[in-house]
DNA sequence: TCCGAGTCAATATT
DNA sequence: AATATTGACTCGGA
């Protein structure tokens, strides 16, 4: 835990920190009122509010962390930083730039491919389990199966050689064109990030031992038959699980063996650990969300990793996310299959992954994870399947062991029927007036005291829980770093499939090309940017016209007639309007939002 | 009580 | 239809 604090404080002051703030600050906004909010935000935000709220002092002590910070235990032993791995090793073959993923990429296919032929594991490492890797030194650098996810101390050398492949990040920059002006803000760290930098803790035994559980997948891995699952590159969906594929389980007994537990895992429910069940909030049927128990110890899945062992969570995301990809599964069957969590709870992982020295119950989703793709192919497709299958069939018992916060409340909304099925839990969204004031105080304050944040409450007419919640949630996300600049981890993965499937042979010009656009540095990236900043003039009328009132509204206060109080508002304040504040959030808007476009800025700050 | 972690799950975007 | 985002809930620590 402390980490975790340390961290955060840390990072407060410092620039990266802001900077990362700034990301996340950004992102959002992106959608579509950039132009307008940009424009209307100073205006609109209640006068000085902010003012009145004194930005707090934040941690004095916050600035130095630079760089490294976050992440960065430290070097503290050195514990040679597995550095994540990877330093990637820029896997000379693709021209591309940075992105090495590509290559990659191609290699991982066709590993997998072969997976089932394969026996060249078969000594030790297996080639699934790879991850495991016993040996280290054997791995070979990109591949995925070679890659360790894991790294064990000893490691660290030589892992980047391995791991080399996947990462991506490198090119950092890249991506930052797409994004505009703004990510050159934002941009700047994190790439790297977190994720690479771990220091592994623990032991460092060397040698090691590959954890039972390795060992055990190992062994299932020469049970694999061979070409059974051929995974014909178009991969079998995961849902398609035909018979045929049961049939290969047959060739490999103790798979069978392995799928009979996880079967019996999730059929036997009998266990509730957890204290709470969830209720199937709705009441349509008590569908059995989250069948499978992740606390079930014979559950494959649930194998223990041994503390010597370093799990590079964000390979292993990628490799996740390849093989969901690969085989065309859902992100929310594997979620809630796998992992017993929910579909946006993987994407969050898989997209943020937290170093693993810096999780903490956390791990145990990675740890799934992992077990997974350790096991042959045709067993992680078996797995999946069962658990449907079954699933379904015992529902009705299984009570799903959830992760820890199951919602089981409901509130306090629908007076109406209790239980009933189903209060849906009203979900509040920030006005974009709300959230970018928010956004701007944070840049500021990410720890504003309690009073400034009733004040900023009062002001945006918000809960002060709203509030908090909001600067809770803003200091974690920004502490993630972002990888935003990366693609997704589904559109890593999908360009990489485009690849490797296509041809491999040939890149076409085109494909390069596309690769180069879409790693390379320049160019805009696809998404929003460019869309976003266009402005569209009409649109943006009518948001800013919307703004206005609100801001209106702030300003007078109460006085237009929404003044309802149906919160717990108290008439507010009048607080009069400073100048510190706008130029505040004027700044603010200008940097983030419309950088480039000087007409905005020019007007605003005209205006005021 | 307050915070951070880990998630949920409703929404938004793609 | 799938994935991404995000306000809020639940826990465990301090």
């Amino acid at each position: 835990m402390e980490s975790s604090r340390t961290a955060a404080t840390s990072t407060n002051g410092t620039e990266k920190s802001r900077r990362r703030n700034t990301d996340y600050l950004q992102i959002d906004p992106s959608s579509t009122f950039i132009n307008n909010t940009g424009r209307g935000f100073a205006e609109e935000l209640p006068e000085n509010f902010l003012d009145t709220i004194s930005p707090h002092p934040i941690t004095p002590s916050a600035s130095t962390s630079s760089a490294t910070s976050a992440t960065e235990e430290p070097a503290t032993s050195s514990a040679p930083q597995l550095a994540s791995l990877a330093p990637m090793s820029m896997s000379s073959e693709q021209p591309s730039s940075s992105f090495s993923s590509a290559s990659l990429l191609s290699s991982s296919y066709e590993t997998i491919k072969n997976e089932p032929e394969d026996y060249r594991f078969s000594g030790s490492t297996a080639g699934l389990l790879s991850p495991l890797h016993v040996d280290s030194r054997r791995r070979e650098s990109h591949d995925f199966n070679t890659s360790p996810y894991i790294k064990e101390e000893e490691d660290l050398d030589g892992s980047h050689l391995l791991m080399g492949g996947i990462r991506p990040d490198t090119p950092t920059n890249d991506r930052s064109t797409d994004l505009g002006s703004i990510s050159s803000l934002l941009n700047e760290d994190h790439h790297t990030n977190t994720i690479g930098q771990s220091p592994s803790p623990r032991s460092t035994f060397g040698s090691d031992p590959t954890p039972m559980i390795q060992r055990q997948l190992i062994k299932n891995e020469d049970g694999v038959s061979p070409g059974s699952m051929g995974f014909s590159k178009n991969h079998q969906g995961y849902q398609k699980p035909r018979n045929g594929d049961r049939m290969e389980y047959e060739k490999a007994p103790y798979q069978r063996s392995l799928l009979n537990q996880a079967l019996s895992s999730v059929i036997s429910t009998p266990t509730i650990s957890s204290s709470n069940i969830p209720t199937p909030p709705s009441a349509h049927i008590a569908q059995p969300r989250r069948i499978y128990s992740t606390q079930d110890s014979n559950d494959p899945l649930n194998a223990e990793i041994g503390d010597d062992i370093y799990i590079d969570t964000k390979d292993l995301c990628k490799r996740i996310a390849f093989e969901l990809k690969n085989h065309s599964i859902p992100q929310a069957i594997f979620a809630e299959r796998i992992l017993c969590r929910s579909q946006g709870t993987l994407s969050d992982l898989l997209r943020n992954p937290k170093p693993w020295n810096k999780l903490k119950s956390g791990r145990e989703t990675f740890r799934r994870m992992y077990n997974w793709v350790a096991q042959p192919l045709a067993t992680r497709l078996a797995i999946l399947d069962m658990k449907t299958e079954d699933v379904n069939r015992a529902s009705g018992m299984s009570p799903p062991t959830p992760a820890q916060n199951v919602r089981t409340h409901s509130f306090r909304r629908s007076t109406s029927d209790h239980d009933g099925p189903v209060s849906k839990r009203p979900r509040l969204v920030f006005t974009d007036i709300q959230k970018r004031t928010l956004q701007a105080i944070f840049k500021e304050t990410q720890r504003p005291s309690r009073e400034m944040q009733q004040t900023i409450a009062e002001h945006l007419r918000l809960d002060l829980s709203t509030v908090a919640n909001f600067f809770m949630n803003a200091r974690r996300r920004s502490r993630l770093g972002g990888n935003i600049d990366e693609p997704t981890p589904f559109q890593q993965m999908a360009e990489m499939y485009k690849e490797g499937a296509i041809a491999t042979s040939n890149h076409s010009a085109e494909q390069r090309e596309m690769i180069e656009r879409g790693f390379g540095v320049s160019i805009p990236g696809p998404s929003h940017s460019g869309e976003l900043l266009n402005g569209d003039s009409h649109e943006d009328d009518e948001e800013l016209d919307e703004l206005n009132d609100s801001e209106l509204a702030y300003e007078e206060d109460v006085e237009i007639g929404d003044e309802e109080e149906e919160d717990e508002e108290q008439a507010n304040g009048d607080i009069l309007p400073t100048p510190k504040v706008e130029e505040l959030e004027e700044k603010t808007v200008i940097k983030e939002e419309a950088p480039d476009d000087g007409e905005y800025g020019a007007t605003k700050l005209a205006a005021n």
